[in-house]
RNA sequence: CGCGGGGUAGAGCAGUUGGUAGCUCGUCGGGCUCAUAACCCGGAGGUCGCAGGUUCAAGUCCUGUCCCCGCAACCA
């Protein structure tokens, strides 16, 4: 067999929380399609692995009491059971606090800075020493710092930069000469128009904010920034060392596909492409940059406590069920959703009513009429023959699908043969057949078409869903493993088939609804529960610092370019109007406002919101999902303090 | 006029180079009994966001317009 080979990645996690149902789409994604270019026969590499460093993590870690490595150590092994509960075949799962990746990321980083890729810049900001901060120029107030209205300094803080620019012709070539690299392509004309064609800017690639990260080995003072650290890992686990190639990267590099979410499709087709040119490496084939999963219309929040978790969701209802709704329903280039209902609405109609019954009912009367034994009879009946030849169009349409990660279409085509299975029992009526002695054969002929198809119904199942794929085999007597040349009807000659047994159960969806919802509101109580106890207790002294006011407002009007604010002009008591930009615009029209007495926090640090100077924030409330209302006072005179 | 994506049956989506509008679920009616109250057949349901234009012919091309969603910029 030819060795041709093929090197997929997922993106790496980060290591900061349990991965929810959207970071597992990725690698379920990842994983059927290195289970599908095996079964083609390619020599399949795949790796996964976890993103350890960075302040998040950091200040984590800290949160806990803990050590930054005790934190990642953690979360890297609940990554990781994650994945595996998954069925998930990846051959590598790398973490970027691995010895040999932080000692091959600072040798990629010195030798980009040794021939001059990396340059010691700093940042082009002005710093506010007493707010130690950077603006750009654009955020200054009257060239002064936005936040306290003090002198800024040119800023001082030095950092490492990667030249962009210089490769960005080069980039627009590689773009040019792959036309395939972005999956969908549409992505491409987001990274020309937004970043290329305004011109690249050099990317800061060091920091020196924090510590945890992999260290400069040349100057201690700096950590590598997440770009170098992180994408490197792709070469990193393959062995990957500037000096000397291994035998792993020579074998595997380039990428064949990175599987990645399409928020982060700008790193891989900008600043990675642009450090292995630096490097002087190959550049990667193909770019799947795939949309989110979102509960219902919302992003999922724990603090809305409608998270899901994959494992959690494969606990309940199995890991194929999980991987089936991820691969069948959620679209090739728009961002899909997942609620329970829907989950078990594809469950119940597509895997339980379609699939499983059809397998379930057709080795019940495999057993039930020649006690489990079948022998090849090809048939040519205008039913048998338009069954054979539905299964060569399904098995066609799912090649077709897959090759252009369309999964969606694939599960679609192979729904489609279960189908005119489901059909074609209606058609013959094996049962009608078994009652008259002389149409044994053709009974036997009809049972063994329906076997044969759903030999070929468990080949093409298998990147999608593995174990239902096997446990198929299993029903139908068959040990070797799934490959695509066994998609030849016709190929088994005969049958003994085991036991019939339900390949899944049918749920009951208003009872188990039911059951979710309770448990959603549990999950919601605790999530609210920890909330309270994260705000820190504090003293009438801290109170004591927070100066209220009652204010009228004695103008209120849009503020251009915001969507969510209002500048407000009050009355505070005082003789100079106060002006404050909130973000009420949503709920609340100008002229409704105009009149109403609102409390002003009056001691808060000016600042600068979309041009407009704020000097102090009005008091709101949080009234219910996405539902803020203002608090009014009555008959309070404006300059009243409030305690 | 910041960038991009989208508006197609009740819901979720396909619609390739312009040529009678499809799929899944749901719904209504019927059939069957091997099977997980599953399966099969049939029906109803769409002015393809809106308005113009090109064309023998437009969901599909062009122009304008409205709405929704991401990103960016602000939710003091």
């Amino acid at each position: 067999m030819d060795n041709k080979k093929f090197y997929i990645t997922t993106a790496i996690a980060y290591a900061s929380r349990k991965p929810h149902i959207g970071n597992t789409y990725d690698i379920v994604l990842a994983d059927m399609i290195a289970r599908y270019k095996r079964m083609e026969g390619y020599d399949v590499y795949f790796v996964t692995g976890s993103d350890e460093h960075g302040q998040k993590i950091e200040e984590y870690a800290k949160a806990e009491g803990i050590t930054p490595k005790a934190f990642v150590d953690k979360a890297a092994e609940e990554i990781k059971r994650v994945w595996d509960s998954m069925d998930v075949t990846y051959d590598k799962f790398i973490r970027t606090t691995d010895d040999y990746h932080e000692k091959a990321v600072q040798k990629i980083f010195k030798k980009l800075y040794e021939q001059g890729d990396i340059y010691k810049g700093h940042y082009e900001g002005k710093y506010c020493v007493p707010c130690e901060s950077f603006f750009t120029p654009s955020q200054l107030v009257d060239g002064k710092c936005p936040d306290c209205g003090r002198e800024v300094i040119d800023s001082k803080e030095e950092a490492y930069f990667l030249k962009l620019s210089k490769y960005a012709d080069q980039l627009v070539e590689y773009y040019e000469s792959n036309p395939g690299l972005f999956q969908p392509d549409s992505r491409r004309h987001e990274m020309v128009n937004n970043f290329i064609k305004p011109g690249l800017a050099d990317l800061c690639v060091s920091r020196s904010s924090f510590k945890w990260g992999v260290p400069v080995d040349f100057d201690d003072k700096h950590v590598i920034y997440v770009w170098i650290d992180a994408l490197s890992n792709y070469i990193t686990a393959l062995g990957y060392d500037p000096d000397k190639k291994s035998d792993m990267y020579k074998k595997y590099w380039p990428a064949d596909l990175h599987v990645i979410g399409k928020d982060i499709v700008r790193f891989h087709t900008i600043y990675w492409p642009i450090i292995l040119m630096a490097l002087g490496e190959e550049l990667p084939k193909q770019v799947l940059g795939h949309p989110w999963v979102l509960f219902g219309e919302d992003k999922m929040s724990k603090s809305k406590g409608n998270v899901i978790y994959a494992d959690e969701l494969a606990q309940r209802f199995s890991v194929d069920a999980v991987r089936y709704y991820l691969l069948s329903e959620i679209p090739f280039a728009q961002d899909g959703n997942i609620t329970y209902e829907a989950f078990i609405g594809k469950y119940n109609s597509d895997l339980a009513n379609t699939l499983g019954n059809l397998v379930n009912r057709s080795i019940a009367m495999t057993n039930k009429y020649f006690g489990g034994t079948v022998a090849g009879k090809p048939l040519e009946g205008e039913f048998d023959i338009d069954l054979t030849e539905t299964a060569r169009k399904a098995i066609e349409d799912y090649h077709k699908a897959m090759l252009s990660y369309h999964n969606a279409d694939a599960a679609e085509a192979i729904m489609t043969l279960a189908k005119r299975c489901n059909k074609y029992i209606d058609e013959t009526a094996p049962w009608v057949l078994a009652k008259d002695e002389a149409q044994k054969e053709r009974l036997e002929g009809v049972l063994y078409n329906l076997l044969e198809c759903i030999r070929i119904l468990s080949v093409i199942l298998f990147p999608l869903i593995p174990s239902t794929s096997l446990k198929i085999r299993e029903q139908l007597g068959i040990s070797e493993e799934p490959a695509f040349d066994q998609l030849k009807y016709g190929l088994h000659d005969d049958y003994a088939v085991g036991e019939a047994k339900a390949l899944f159960a049918r749920i009951d969806t208003e009872a188990v609804l039911k059951e979710i919802a309770e448990e959603m509101e549990k999950a919601k109580a605790a999530a609210e529960a920890a909330n309270v106890v994260k705000v820190a207790k504090i003293g009438i002294e801290d109170f004591a610092k927070v100066e209220l006011t009652a204010a009228v407002i004695t103008n209120a009007e849009p503020i251009k370019k915001a969507k969510k604010l209002l500048k407000l002009t009050l009355n505070d008591g005082s003789a100079t109007p106060r002006t404050v930009a909130s973000g009420i615009a949503p709920w609340y029209k100008p002229e409704d406002l105009i009149g109403k007495t609102v409390i002003v926090v009056s001691n808060l640090k000016p600042a600068t919101l979309c041009g407009v100077e704020s000097n102090g924030m009005i008091l709101a409330a949080d009234a219910g999902e996405n539902d803020v209302r203002v608090i009014f006072l009555d008959d309070i005179p404006a300059g009243s303090k409030i305690r």
